[in-house]
Parts: C-alpha cells; sequence; structure tokens
DNA sequence: AAAGGGCACGAAACCGTTTTCGTGTTAATA
DNA sequence: TATTAACACGAAAACGGTTTCGTGCCCTTT
C-alpha cells in the first residue's frame, strides 16, 4: 500500500478549490480566508503533505544544494572540511552533494559538468593534483562564467578569480621550522611530495626562509621528495641512512610517521637525536608512538568558511566580473606540541 | 557577461522550429530530418547546450541523486564505505548527497525528510547510535512506505524490512579470538562500548561463543565498556592496573590502540606477554607501534555492493510489501595479521 | 483520379510548484 | 442609489524539459 506524496493537486480536487487557492493558503497568505486556510491546512496536515523540492528548484532556479569536489574522502583532512561545509550548509538549509575526484583532472571536469546543469546552486573545491599539474582551469572559468559561484580551498590557484579559503602554509612552516631551530636543531631536513601541489611549495617555501631567517645554508640533499602517497621504501630508507640531520619537517602526516619509524628502526632517540614535525594535525599524530608535533590546519573552521563565502555568494547579488568581489580567508594553523619534538626554549 | 545556460526554446526561437522538434533533434530521434537534425545539433554544439537536470528530474521524476545518511564522516570506515558507494554511483550516472547525523536521532529524522521530498531515489544509511538506543524506526519505515528504496548497512535493525549489507560481526570476532587462543592465550580481555551499538553486542557474542568453543569460562571482569568515543583514560587505566589478561580483542581501532599504549606503560611487551586484535582496519593500525592485528571490513566493499542493491531497488519494479524482495548481503570479514599478535599455530 | 501511407514537423499536455492578474461578490462610502 | 474598495478566490503563465497525438504534404498505388 505505497501511498504516494500528495500533491496541491490532489488536495484541491478533494477540497474542490483550485491549485492556486492551496498554494496560497500553504503559504498562509492572507488573501485566503481563514476557513478556507485552516481547513486546507488541516487536511495537508492530515495527508502529510510535503511540496516537491524538485518542482520548487524548478520555479525557483535555486536548488538548495551545493556541490563539493574533493581530490579524495579517505582523508582525513578532507573530511574535516567537509565536516564543517556539512554543519555550515545544513544550518542554512542546504544540502551537499559530493563528488570525488581522485586525483584526476578528467574525474574532475566530468564531475563539474554532471553538477552545473542545475543540480547546484554553487561549488567548494580543492583541485586535484593533476589539475594543478596541468594548470588547465577552463572548466572552473567556465562555470564561473555560467555565474555559478566557486570557492577553492587548500588547494587553490591564483589563475581562477573566484573565492578561496587557505592556510598560512609558507607562514606556518616557517614557524615549524623556528621551532626546531629554538629548540636546538640546525640540521633540518625537509620531507615533501613532487612539487606541483600549490601547498607543498608553499611549505617549502617557508621551510627556506626559516633556514635564510637564521643563517643557516639551504642544503638539497636535505630534502625528500616522494611521489604523490605512492609507498615509495626505498627512496625514504637511502635517505635516512646517507643523510645526517637532526630535525625533519614533513608536509603531511604519513611521511612524517614513515621517517619516525624508520629513524627508530636505526636506533635514533626521537626528539633526542631527531625531532619531527608534520603537516595536518589527523589520528596518526596523536596516537603514535610518540605522538607527532603537528601543524594543525582547523579544517572545520575552513570549511565552514568557504560554505559561509559561497552561501554568501548564492543568496546576494554580486559582480562576478570585478575581481574586488572576491575574497581570500587565511585560515591560520597552528603548531600542537607533542612527544617528537624538545619544547622550544622558554621566552619565546 | 554571464551567459547564461541555453534552453531548447532558445534554440527553438533562433531556429525557427518548434521546442518538441528540438528536443527530437537532439535525441537523434529520426522522427526528424537528417538536415533539421544536424542544423539543430550543430547549433546546440555551438552554443554549448545542456539539458536541464532539474527538468529532466521533475519530468521522469527521477533525480539520480542518492541520499547517504551516516553518523560521522571524519571517520576512516564511514568514509570507505562512502567511497565504494560514490564510485559505484558516479559509474551509473547517479550523484551522491551525504546527510551526518551526529549519531543524533533528531538530525537523522530532519535529514532523511529533507531529502526525502524528491531530492533523492533512493537512502543508503547506517543508524546513529541515539536511534539504535531508542529502538524508533518509523522515520524509516515512512520512508520505505513512500515507495523510495532505503538501503542499511553496517549499523542495521531488524525491524525494518529493506536490504541490508552487514559484515559477519559474530563470526569475524571468534575467529580473532581463535587467533589469539590458538597463539597460546587464555585469559582474553574484551574492550567494547556501551552495547546499543548492535555490531558491538555481536562482536561479544562471537566472542564469548569463541571462549566456549573453547572450554575457557566467560569472565565478566575481564569486559571493559567504555563510553562511545569519549576519552575515559581513567577506567582504562584502572583496567589494566587490576586485571590479569594475556590478550586483548577490542570492537574499535581507538580502543585498541590506547590500550596498547596503557600496556606499554606499564611495562607489558605486545605481543609477548599481551597480544591485540582490534576491529576496523584503518590507518592506525597500519601505523602504530606494533603495528595492529585487525579486523578489515572490507568498507569500499560494502558501499558498492550497498550502492548496488539500492540502485537495483531503483531501476527496478519490486514488491516493497514482500518481504521476499530484501537481501542481506554479508561481506566477510578477514584478519589482517600485524605484529601485535603472535603468529597462529602451523596448519590451522 | 481517389485512396492510402510515409514523412517531417507542430500543438499541447504534463511533471508540481509559484505568482501575477483578473473577476465576481460583498460591504463601505459618497 | 451608484461608486468604490476590500476580499476571496480562480485562470493561466511560467520554470525547462519529454512525449503523445495530430496534421499537412507529397508520393505511391489501384
Amino acid at each position: 500500500m505505497m501511498r504516494k506524496n500528495i500533491t496541491l493537486k490532489d488536495i484541491a480536487r478533494e477540497l474542490e478549490v483550485s491549485v492556486s487557492t492551496v498554494s496560497k493558503a500553504l503559504k498562509n497568505s492572507n488573501e485566503i480566508s481563514r476557513d478556507t486556510r485552516e481547513k486546507i491546512q488541516a487536511f495537508a496536515r492530515l495527508y502529510n503533505y510535503k511540496p516537491n523540492n524538485i518542482a520548487i528548484s524548478l520555479k525557483n532556479k535555486r536548488t538548495k544544494n551545493i556541490g563539493v569536489v574533493i581530490p579524495d574522502i579517505v582523508h582525513h583532512f578532507f573530511t574535516t572540511v567537509f565536516r564543517g561545509i556539512e554543519k555550515y550548509a545544513n544550518g542554512k538549509g542546504y544540502n551537499v552533494i559530493v563528488c570525488v575526484s581522485d586525483e584526476s583532472f578528467d574525474k574532475e571536469v566530468i564531475n563539474m559538468e554532471m553538477l552545473a546543469n542545475g543540480s547546484i546552486d554553487g561549488f567548494i573545491m580543492a583541485l586535484s593534483a593533476e589539475t594543478q599539474l596541468r594548470g588547465d582551469y577552463a572548466h572552473l572559468r567556465q562555470v564561473a562564467e555560467q555565474g555559478i559561484p566557486l570557492v577553492l580551498f587548500d588547494r587553490v590557484t591564483e589563475e581562477v578569480p573566484c573565492d578561496k579559503v587557505v592556510i598560512n602554509d609558507e607562514e606556518a612552516a616557517m614557524q615549524a621550522v623556528e621551532h626546531l631551530i629554538r629548540s636546538g636543531k640546525r640540521r633540518i631536513a625537509l620531507i615533501t611530495n613532487e612539487s606541483y601541489l600549490h601547498v607543498s611549495a608553499m611549505r617549502e617555501k617557508g621551510y627556506r626562509r626559516a633556514l635564510k631567517d637564521h643563517g643557516i645554508p639551504f642544503d638539497d640533499t636535505l630534502v625528500l621528495r616522494l611521489p604523490y602517497q605512492f609507498e615509495e621504501e626505498e627512496l625514504s630508507r637511502q635517505f635516512f641512512e646517507t643523510r645526517k640531520f637532526d630535525a625533519v619537517l614533513s608536509v603531511n602526516e604519513i611521511f612524517a610517521i614513515r621517517g619516525m619509524r624508520l629513524a627508530r628502526g636505526q636506533g635514533y632517540r626521537i626528539p633526542e637525536d631527531i625531532s619531527f614535525i608534520g603537516f595536518t594535525d589527523g589520528m596518526l599524530s596523536r596516537y603514535s608512538i610518540p605522538t607527532l608535533t603537528s601543524v594543525a590546519q582547523h579544517g572545520e573552521e575552513m570549511g565552514a568558511c568557504a560554505a559561509r563565502l559561497l552561501i554568501g555568494k548564492v543568496e546576494h547579488e554580486y559582480d562576478e566580473t570585478d575581481p574586488g568581489s572576491y575574497r581570500t580567508e587565511v585560515i591560520r594553523a597552528s603548531l600542537i606540541e607533542r612527544e617528537s619534538t624538545l619544547p622550544g626554549l622558554p621566552g619565546s
């Protein structure tokens, strides 16, 4: 006895009034007499009337959906951001459609096209690695031209004019390195990925600047560049065996954790012999042995911020050709000190 | 110069034909002459015509969206399942709308109602803790009555007739305990959460059965029940200080990792003095020290299976009053052996 | 030459709302 | 009593498609 959802027309027929009357009555329009209103509302309640979202969307060209396109969902940072987005959006009555680009340019394009034809009111995205590598942002510009608001977070590019939410990567890396220097370390290694990721480049920049500011020469042999999320044990092993350093800054959590394991395996004490700091304060940092000092990115805050910017654009008019109407919000990272570093000197 | 998306009507006006002709031409209907078809198609391509998804949804009462309601998104297992759902659904041309219930009954209800009015073609859900605690499934039944297909995974209930995807929790727990027993352990502790979660209850059942099958008496003092995701260090500490055991089975990863840390803190060697096995094979299991033997739940497979079942129901007629039309798929868990357990005796 | 049959296209209904613009009735005003 | 305003409601268009059912025209057939 599957009772299909009841429509305005059904109510109108049953109560022998017109659909327009029903529609108005349900919105409590005082164009309709008190009597009729109450009768219609009672009937609607009785039969559990719920307006059809699709029809409403078609009518007012607003779906109350926002599209989120991210490179990966099984990833602590992205899910944290997503939580922030979802919470804020839900509070504003929006639903969230997620598409995963899997770090692939093509999937990113396809996903955006699927959604850009009426399914959503705006996009929140982090660019896939491949997209950043190719530097092809035509699909983003096209969406912008259609008048669909777009907010980029974390994995952003300067080549597309839109709202952005980033962390102060360069500064955060600097501060992390300075923290190491203050605790007496001088030979500081960097573990990063092949640098087509904008964020990695920024972090490396901060790393170099901190060294320079403290008169420590940059040594390229102390930089280990690993393929993205590829378990290249051999490269790392060699690095830890042949290079001498007393601290490590890693652009992500995994590389740091794997580094710590290798270092311990080779008999180093952490943090006495080698200190470690990683970016992305996830589960691993909190539960590793030793626990990992890390740069917290406040993903939930980023997500909420991105959603706020997007919904602002969706609900209010703006001139999308005016670069001045776009904001870039910086969510400041903070260093969470744990066992993998020595405390800095007091008074700093 | 925001050029809005072009519509059938625009094309029709420009080419001086009717909308129906345009519609048919674009679908390559041979009701339309070759000439006209080509002209219209060329024009459409030139102006980058894309049909409006919302209009299509309204017309054929199919949104090609599926709704996923899960208790938490910053959670390795759920995101893994989600990835499976997303991949399969995307392959079939579906988009996925995610709502997070935050383990709250009310949010679960509200989210479902938001989506049930035309936004989606079907639901995939894992029940919130609070919903299971209350045992109130009216919102699920209501959705089913509306003819909206529903698939439950992992956090399921027998009280709602629908498709389900579960793991063989009881059996997997049994096998884990047997693995411990085979490696010579006899006093096996269980760390679980307050058992209104169906899965936890099942795992405890398997734990008990394994003990019984091997003639080991069940000892209630060896069961530690922790509040859900609540960092109750004191309870755990007491447990590890006052009870004597040589192995631990934990219903999740976190409890196991925290247990290992406590045990090591008290001078126990792992796995020689105490072995550990945890459920949910996530990041922590792979990177902890020692690495944690764990029961892998194959989340991605579960997700794909759930999506397959759902889309099957969405696209084909079925009798929702016939219990025989519902399937329960069991995805078998597998034990991943790592450093936290001794290998079982050979030949087993 | 009349009948029949394709062919190529258009009109219109429909999906479920919202919203504008009448319009008939009643009550208040001049 | 005639005018007008307020009131309560309905008709119809609109959102952007799909689909059914005509229908006019031309060509073939008897």
